[in-house]
DNA sequence: GCGCTACTAACTGCCGTTCGTTTGTATATT
DNA sequence: AATATACAAACGAACGGCAGTTAGTAGCGC
């Protein structure tokens, strides 16, 4: 009988949860099947309903676990004594290192959270759109004092957040650049196209 | 008998192809069924079959089309006579009108191209690769010619491509700026970080 | 009347999930 | 130390449902 591998720290149901973003990433949630997951972990599908309730549960794991990430940080930046440049800055940092470490939870949470349903899906989706006008609420400060270029703010917070998703392909690349190459990089060009 | 609508121009299977984009954008090539391409249509899933061949040949179409389109563009600009500069704000135009007049067929394409099956997705993976090499090449040239700040052109390219995938959200938003503003907001944000 | 295109019905196959049972292991009892 | 008990976690088989697709047939427009 196959066993689920118990590590000392962490539950049977948190390695299902890891096996299952690693899974979702790849293949994207509708079409990643139970029998892949359960394959992944090394045990029959059915075995896995011991420690969950359902594939919707994995998926609401996995996007609240990145919302409250997200959201943790955001707190953490607003109660800040940085000045609204750098605490954009500050913000696309995290994004690019949540890119960098953790990018198979986020590009779950971001492209398959439509999978989700009510309440969650409601849920996720409002705790999304507050999250950005947060974003945009700093950048608004920063152009009121003349930190920052008189832009369109939401349509930075688009740019943003959008632009760190091509993390992704650079995970799957084969020449790739330091990862803290990359970070400056990014934050060079986003940040330097902002400042008034 | 419900039948198909068949304008004056636009053979039958163009009205499906146009219906699978909007579908397949909205729920995801995996969630999105015949059955529901048939509602949209008005008619039954069996008769979608006496005009195409199968599902995929649906994501084919819609895929390969992006390709030639963002292909041709290449093309015409690497033949011009536009400053490097020039030539990567003109791309950079390019995609946000993409992403403005045909943005379903463009994120449906980016999105779900991974559902293609051989010798499809090879053939469309190889594209996506030599695409942004072409760029990158454009930028690499700017930076040589002192046009643009020394910076990563892999990394530029990343940037771009995935920061105009935002503009998906711009057309689900209630106060939308004008497409000319937003337009020339994205422009000013990247390329002005970007010049030397 | 012929061909195109619609229909109904049905097939196969995989999906998420449930069932009833067995197995392995940690603990309690002798 | 050996045995009995209990519980967690594994299994194979199977369910209903929906997927993509096919077959056979009927009707509309030229």
């Amino acid at each position: 009988m196959a066993k689920i591998k118990n590590k000392n720290n962490g539950t049977k149901k948190e390695v299902i949860v890891e096996a299952a973003t690693r899974l979702f990433r790849e293949k994207g949630f509708k079409a990643a099947s139970m029998r892949d997951l359960a394959e992944a972990v090394g045990v029959e599908a059915a075995s896995l309903y011991n420690h969950i309730q359902s594939k919707e549960e994995l998926l609401q794991e996995i996007c609240f676990k990145v919302a409250n990430d997200f959201n943790q940080k955001c707190d953490e930046i607003e109660n800040s004594t940085l000045s609204t440049i750098k605490r954009v800055e500050a913000m696309l940092r995290f994004h690019i290192r949540m890119m960098f470490d953790h990018y198979e939870m986020v590009i779950v949470a971001d492209r398959d959270w439509k999978h989700l349903s009510d309440p969650y899906l409601s849920n996720f989706h409002s705790q999304r759109r507050i999250y950005r006008k947060r974003l945009a609420g700093i950048i608004e400060r920063g152009i009121e004092q003349q930190e920052i270029k008189p832009v369109d703010a939401p349509t930075v917070v688009l740019i943003m957040l959008h632009a760190v998703n091509g993390i992704e392909s650079w995970h799957r690349s084969k020449e790739k650049i330091s990862p803290k190459q990359l970070e400056e990089n990014m934050v060079l060009i986003m940040i330097e196209g902002l400042k008034a």
